[in-house]
DNA sequence: GCCGTTTTCGGCCCGACTGTTTTCAGTCG
């Protein structure tokens, strides 16, 4: 069974929720957080590092101790520290302190004054009104907590950006019409364009802020207002989602909005390096002394401690702090980059617009070119094309092509690769197109090593130009499959082909860790819708958001290309 | 437990809201 780099950040946060339990120095149990973030967030597997011969000390939060406990989990799969604290302390404390409002020292609490170690001995204790012998329990607490365990309202989990847009941009309109409101934006990792989000992080300028507040609170969305302050209040919406919104002065803002974007890691950095120069940064200002320095605008924040801006996307503790202080930030790839998209489906396979329709919908969004690219499957659910259907498309593409005027419309095929490596269509069909893009579509549950066989060989097919969503996960619904990303990676920079950052809301596959590690190998990226219809194209802008978030630049991305140099890249040197 | 253009000890990011208190601890982000 491999040990993911998640298993080990889970063993450091259980270590430090058990640790502060035990009342241990705090700054021990945040140097074991701080090492489970710094774990949990780190683009390669750490065995994967062990093996190159890292060191792994030399990662942020990590040094003797925790490297050897890194090492301790990998040989063996647990922590004896851990294990030691077990003895001690239950293991479903943890379930406790997922409870909103229980926190380590009341669960510590509970668990030695009334022997509470679950959730369901703690509602018992609340229905026979035991809570309220302990100080700090009242009447209000015990109802509460019944409340929340009865609701099972944990940890919530993380549902795709892309699924909340819409409610995002709804709110901040409805938040516009507040009294005394300026200014309104989404921070958090929304803002930072992370694949998923956990809660709504709103940022507004108002004065006064009252009415800005109760206009939130009583929105008719809100299902339970979590708390509610002049400058800060939280609700839960019916779908379950958290929001939190937080208003500052006009003068504030530009601090505030880099406070409250992000990442905590990076906010953290950002703070050591304000100390480091006598500074002090809060969501109010950069601070010298009591004299505020900056805050007006993020790029004052940067500009105070010698930065200079870093777009939110690469705001995640992983090296911006640095490359922005050696002047060696990306320029990153933006929409306006993009010059066509090469996987788009139609009503030929699963698609449910015309080619045609598909072709002018794509020159609409501002495109050059677009590639065609139906399912070729043995799966039938998808409608695949068999080849007569594939060289019957070609001809009404070439037809189609002659009355476009400005746009291109490629020949292409989302092909099915076979468990075995080859791909569901025969080379005399495969020759007479543009592009050919390879897919797992079955077979996901082969294991690590065939299916990472079963991807090169596909790679290595003389036609075979790109890996469609390499990875085969769908957020929130299914896990990747098995892979040695690594080895795909490294031999599509051998055999000269591509790989697709899917802009599918759930998919967004490739993900960012690993559009960056395709960049540090030298492996375009093509960021491609995968519309299955005429609005599909919008989704692009979610593809784009990852890419940044991978470090990505125009010159790392196949898209950005016009036609003619595109044209080139997609005749593949390797045979 | 980590970390170092004020180093190997003595610091460690910072503030808002709630409930239970009577001036604040605990929790959360």
């Amino acid at each position: 069974m491999p040990i993911h780099n998640e298993d080990i950040a889970a063993i450091f946060e259980e270590l430090a929720n058990l640790l502060e339990i035990e009342n241990a120095n705090p700054f021990r149990v945040r140097a074991y957080r701080n090492a489970a973030r710094t774990v949990g967030g780190l683009g390669k597997e750490v065995s994967e590092l062990i093996a190159e011969g890292k060191d792994l000390t030399r990662l942020p939060g990590i040094g003797r101790d925790l490297a050897a406990k890194i090492v301790e989990v990998l040989e063996t799969g647990h922590v004896r520290k851990l294990n030691e604290l077990h003895e001690r302390l239950p293991a479903t404390l943890e379930d406790l302190m997922r409870i909103p409002g229980l926190g380590p020292k009341r669960v510590k609490l509970l668990y030695v004054e009334l022997g509470i170690e679950t959730p369901a001995q703690l509602a018992q204790a609340a229905r026979q009104g035991r809570l309220k012998s302990l100080s700090g329990f009242g009447a209000k607490s015990e109802r509460t907590l019944l409340a929340h365990i009865a609701k099972r309202r944990r940890s919530k989990p993380r549902v795709a950006r892309g699924t909340v847009i819409d409610l995002a941009e709804a709110l901040v309109a409805h938040l516009k019409k507040a009294n005394g409101v300026s200014q309104v934006v989404v921070a958090g990792s929304y803002r930072r364009g992370q694949e998923t989000v956990r809660d709504l992080d709103i940022l507004v300028t108002a004065e006064p802020t009252k009415g800005v507040m109760e206009r939130f609170t009583g929105s008719d969305q809100v299902d339970e207002v979590v708390s509610r302050g002049r400058t800060r209040s939280s609700v839960i919406l019916h779908n379950g989602l958290q929001v939190d919104l937080r208003a500052v002065s006009k003068d504030s803002f530009g601090a505030a909005l880099h406070y409250f974007t992000g990442s905590k890691a990076h906010n953290i950095q950002m703070r050591r390096l304000a100390q480091q120069r006598g500074l002090k940064i809060n969501e109010y200002g950069v601070f010298k002394g009591d004299k505020r320095v900056a805050g007006k605008t993020e790029a004052s924040v940067f500009r105070a401690v010698g930065l200079s801006l870093i777009p939110p996307e690469l705001r995640e503790g992983r090296g911006e702090i640095e490359a922005a202080r050696n002047k060696r930030l990306p320029a990153l790839v933006s929409w306006e980059d993009l010059k066509g998209d090469l996987h788009a489906h139609t009503d030929a396979s699963d698609g449910r617009a015309s080619l045609e329709d598909m072709a002018r919908a794509a020159r609409r969004r501002g495109l050059k070119y677009l590639a065609i690219t139906d399912h070729a499957s043995a799966v039938t659910v998808a409608h695949g094309l068999d080849a007569d259907r594939v060289l019957r498309q070609v001809e009404t593409i070439d037809e189609l092509n002659g009355r476009l005027k400005g746009f291109r419309v490629l020949k292409g095929v989302e092909v099915d690769i076979l468990e075995d490596g080859r791909l569901y269509l025969p080379d005399s069909v495969l020759g007479r197109l543009d592009l050919v893009i390879g897919a797992v579509h079955s077979g996901f549950e082969l294991p690590r090593q065939k299916q990472t066989d079963r991807i090169l060989k596909a790679m290595d097919h003389r036609y075979f130009t790109l890996l469609a969503h390499p990875s085969g996960r769908l957020l929130g619904e299914r896990d990747a499959y098995e892979v040695d990303m690594m080895r795909v990676i490294r031999h599509a920079a051998e055999r000269g082909c591509y790989l697709e950052l899917d802009s599918q809301p759930k998919r967004l596959d490739l993900d960012d860790n690993y559009c960056r590690i395709a960049r540090d190998e030298g492996v375009m990226v093509c960021i491609d819708s995968d519309a299955h219809s005429e609005q599909g194209f919008e989704h692009l802008h979610l593809g784009v958001a990852q890419a940044r978030r991978g470090w990505l630049e125009k010159r790392h991305v196949l898209n950005t290309r016009p036609l003619r140099e595109l044209r080139a890249l997609l005749k593949r040197t390797m045979v």
